[in-house]
RNA sequence: GGGAGUUUAGCUCAGCUGGUUCAGAGCAUCUGCCUUACAAGCAGAGGGUCACUGGUUCGAAUCCAGUAAUUCCCA
């Protein structure tokens, strides 16, 4: 069979992830099996795949594999999220850019739009996981929007508030004059810039010249001010206590208050309170309740609360306020500054703190089991240092604020009643039974009108590890009862309180259970600068090129090499690159086995047979550290122990051990052997890299259709000789010494060579490696010898002498030389140790067996200083 | 302003309850090699006051305290 010299991965990839599909390898439906499960965090159905989702997915597919292959019923289930404000903004951009504004038409036709969109872009974040080769159960895929999730979420709202969990509530949230809505934190965005700081003085109320100098960027909102702080402890402001402020140009009468909130070194000290307009101020309000002033309209104009420039809009009405306040002497300074204000991410307008009703969900009580469940470890997080951030912020929880002035997502179903009450219900009918059982109204759905706002995704998203296998509808359904509690959940950090904690209080609310048992969190990508990796810095690479220069199984194993859990990755394309290079020496590793020959009648020489026992071992240690690493979640170290098993001990050490002369048949028993190694290798790289290790199974023998290495099992750790491993370390040394003479006297490795070998201290020689040596250095006659040999080039490895007499120029003092060098080096070594034993303290205190190490190492120094020493009493001769 | 984390080789990180796994790995660098599976390779080598200062201890990268730098979260 001719195979190529370079791995190919474009001849590869599509087919076995086609073949998968085809055979429904992913596929997992309850059985007698324990369950294995992982929900995907799902991305926004808006998105496209980028370095995060590759890093997450990575990681769920490589915990998905390994699952199948330890014999579970593992499954994957995929899905995406609505994420109402990006996808409601890109469909308004859609619209407008056909000419339609969204205030245009109607609800029902712009979900018509939105539908259309969604259908068309949403699937392709899923497609681009394909690629990932992602072992997803796609006959599963599920979408928060979804009839069955969305009534879900309609159904968990209802029994929220008629628990009395939800309730109606007045909020501050970030308003977008310009689009007329409410946006989310996260889409403000804060950007410093240069800004004055006025300085305003305000009359005190009842004298003739005594005033109070106020500091603020914002002089348009004094038409809203409702008190003026001042720091309890500032002696400046100590004799205004219990009197009045008139605001300038309207003398409206506010009071002094006291609050340490106020910083006494930034401006003068003294804070003007606009509770109506700055979330800072909407606190202190509440504290010390001030009366809230609304002076603007949605669009941003002044409204008839601010008594004057009635209309103006809110930076025209700054540039006329500031004029009033001039001429009527009020402007005492004006300062250069730079502060931070907030812009809209969707339309660059700076944002508007505003008051508006907001629905709320109650948080205290559903925070207490959610926290409990994670400080006793019942869900565990790895790394366990984010127990410390959760408990933080589950122990200072706010309501959540669960409504969005959308249409995209769940319509909040409460239901207004002519008579001032709500109730919920999944739709109107529901709504007027319900308003005739506790009202005793009857009513037609005329009477009533649906609240117009829809839910926050994350309240969708909550339900998520219930949901998706129909949990809350049908609580006693067979996949909840067999998948609930999921395994493992695979996020990021910055979502552990959005998400992850809201899920476990669901889990708890609606199952009395834990929605996972495990929680990994993933490293954020960054790049080599540092900075995160995001659209708008536009440093991130696209995942699928990357894919296609380095293969899937390069930018996988790539990806993972350094992303310990918790931790950032700094993503280099240098790491894909090695990751490439190493599925390039897997395909080599086997076009080398593939291309020898048999001959039946070979009888399997020493070597050979000393390379798989001593192969066996190191496997077999190497499976219970790489299960050891997974246990703790710390799959970039099981990584490294496969790649350098494969790398370093089967392909530099264990292949080279077998490998027959040029051209030269190889004995069966040693081929068999090579062959069954290599399988069980492909079998542990197969969660890191399935695309190759699938390629290679079938190329090692013809399989039966359908099958999959996938269904294969990992090689559990047997029993194995302990003792052939640290043995074959000293070997090493050995081999090393001889390359080391070689490669210092330009003695090629064709050119075979003599080796004497002393022991010394009545030690027996171990003849199990011998036949090893001989074959890796070309050794052409082993022997052991009493005397030591002259004129040849000389090595020790313990308290063994190594000879090689080579025709090559013999230099003693050089010799002479390296001894002394390393024989400064033992006795240094031996002086710390001796130092250590003399100390009685030590002798005494330190546990018997470090003491007896001690003594060992003091025993094995003298030796060796020895065997040196007289090893440079011989050359002197 | 409050809280949490991090600091070990040029880079990214291991190093569990203090003592031969104690200063390690991968990558990068340097030096030889186009040796017959692989130059996407092979054989070697160099490189660290374990952030700093104290303390506990016979003994500290490891435990404690403080300092500094840095990241994240909350405000």
């Amino acid at each position: 069979m001719e195979i190529a010299t370079k791995y190919d991965p474009s001849q590869v990839e599509d087919k076995w992830y086609k073949y998968w599909m085809d055979n429904k390898i992913f596929r997992s439906v309850p059985d007698e099996r324990e369950p294995y499960c992982i929900v995907i965090p799902p991305p926004n159905v808006t998105g496209v795949l980028h370095m995060g989702h590759m890093l997450n997915n990575t990681i769920q597919d490589i915990f998905v594999r390994r699952a199948h292959m330890l014999g579970k019923n593992a499954l994957w289930l995929p899905g995406t999220d609505h994420a109402s404000i990006a996808t409601e903004a890109r469909v308004v951009a859609k619209l407008k850019s056909e000419g339609i504004t969204k205030k245009d038409i109607s609800r029902e036709k712009f979900l018509e739009h939105a539908w259309e969109w969604t259908h068309k872009h949403g699937g392709i974040i899923l497609e681009q996981l394909k690629k990932l080769g992602a072992s997803c159960d796609w006959d599963r895929t599920r979408f928060t929007m979804d009839e069955m999730l969305s009534e879900s979420v309609l159904l968990v709202f209802i029994d929220l508030f008629e628990k009395g969990l939800i309730y109606r509530g007045i909020r501050m949230v970030n308003w977008d004059p310009k689009a007329l809505t409410a946006v989310s934190d996260e889409e403000v965005n804060y950007k410093e810039v240069n800004s004055k700081l006025y300085h305003v003085r305000y009359l005190i109320e009842g004298t003739k010249d005594e005033w109070i100098t106020i500091a603020t960027t914002r002089p348009e909102t004094i038409l809203g001010d409702t008190a003026i702080c001042v720091h309890p402890d500032d002696e400046r402001y100590a004799s205004f206590k219990d009197k009045r402020a008139l605001v300038p140009l309207i003398n409206r009468s506010i009071p002094i208050i006291y609050d340490e909130y106020v910083e006494k070194d930034f401006g003068t000290g003294a804070l003007k309170v606009t509770p109506a307009h700055d979330i800072n101020d909407y606190n202190l309000g509440i504290k010390h309740k001030l009366p809230g002033i609304d002076i603007f309209n949605d669009n941003g104009t002044l409204n008839e609360n601010a008594e004057i420039l009635i209309g103006e809009d809110r930076f025209q009405a700054r540039t006329s306020i500031l004029k009033l306040l001039a001429e009527q002497g009020f402007l005492t300074k004006t300062e250069d500054i730079i502060n931070k204000v907030g812009y809209s991410e969707r339309t660059d307008e700076v944002i508007e703190p505003k008051l508006s009703i907001q629905w709320f969900m109650k948080m205290t009580e559903m925070a207490k089991p959610a926290l409990d469940m994670v400080m006793n470890d019942t869900v565990k997080f790895h790394p366990a240092k984010f127990k410390n951030t959760y408990k933080y912020w589950m122990e200072n929880v706010k309501d959540w604020c669960i409504s969005r002035q959308l249409w995209w997502g769940h319509r909040i179903p409460a239901f207004y009643l002519p008579n001032g009450e709500i109730v919920a219900a999944l739709n109107t009918d529901d709504a007027i039974k319900k308003a005739k059982e506790k009202f005793g109204l009857d009513l037609s759905a005329g009477d009533i009108r649906q609240d117009e706002d829809v839910l926050d995704t994350w309240f969708s998203s909550w339900l998520w590890p219930i949901s998706v296998f129909d949990g809350i509808r049908k609580p006693d359904n067979d996949d909840i009862k067999y998948y609930y509690p999921t395994t493992d959940l695979i996020t990021a950090p910055d979502i552990l309180f959005f998400w992850v904690a809201r899920m476990i209080m669901a889990g708890m609310e609606y199952r009395k259970d834990i929605p996972f048992h495990n929680v990994y969190l993933t490293g954020m990508v960054r790049d080599k600068l540092g900075r995160k990796m995001s659209k708008s810095l536009g440093n991130s690479p696209d995942p699928v090129e990357l894919m296609e220069k380095f293969s899937s199984d390069g930018v996988r194993t790539g990806m993972l090499f350094c992303s310990p859990a918790g931790n950032d990755l700094p993503f280099d394309e240098a790491l894909c690159e090695q990751g490439r290079n190493f599925c390039n020496k897997i395909w080599n590793a086997f076009r080398l086995i593939k291309g020898w020959t048999v001959d039946e009648n070979l009888a399997q020489p020493d070597s050979a047979r000393v390379a798989s026992i001593w192969f066996h071992a190191r496997l077999n240690e190497e499976i219970v550290i790489i299960n050891d690493h997974f246990s703790k979640y710390r799959v970039s170290d099981a990584l490294m122990s496969v790649y350098k098993l494969v790398w370093d001990d089967f392909c530099s050490w264990f292949l080279e051990m077998i490998k027959p002369a040029y051209q030269q048949p190889i004995d069966r028993k040693t081929l068999d052997a090579a062959l069954e190694i290599f399988e069980k290798l492909l079998k542990m790289l197969h969660p890191f890299m399935p695309f190759i290790t699938e390629e290679l199974w079938h190329l090692i023998k013809e399989r039966t259709d359908g099958e999959s290495i996938l269904k294969t099992r990992l090689p559990e750790a047997e029993n194995y000789n302990t003792e052939i491993t640290p043995k074959f370390e000293n070997v090493k040394e050995v081999i090393m010494g001889i390359r080391n003479v070689r490669a210092q006297k330009n003695i090629p490795n064709k050119e075979s060579v003599k080796l004497f070998i002393k022991k010394n201290n009545n030690e027996k020689a171990d003849l199990t490696f011998d036949a090893l040596v001989c074959k890796l250095c070309n050794i052409e006659s082993l022997d052991y010898v009493t005397e030591k040999v002259d004129g040849a080039f000389t090595f020790v490895v313990k308290n063994t002498e190594f000879y090689l007499p080579l025709s090559s120029d013999f230099n003693v003092e050089e010799e002479i030389k390296k001894l002394s060098e390393e024989l400064n080096y033992t006795k240094g070594f031996l002086q710390s140790v001796q130092k250590k034993l003399s100390n009685e303290k030590f002798v005494n205190n330190a546990a018997s067996h470090i003491v007896d190490a001690e003594r060992k190492k003091q025993a094995d120094a003298e030796a060796r200083i020895k065997v040196i020493e007289e090893q440079i009493e011989g050359l002197g001769k």
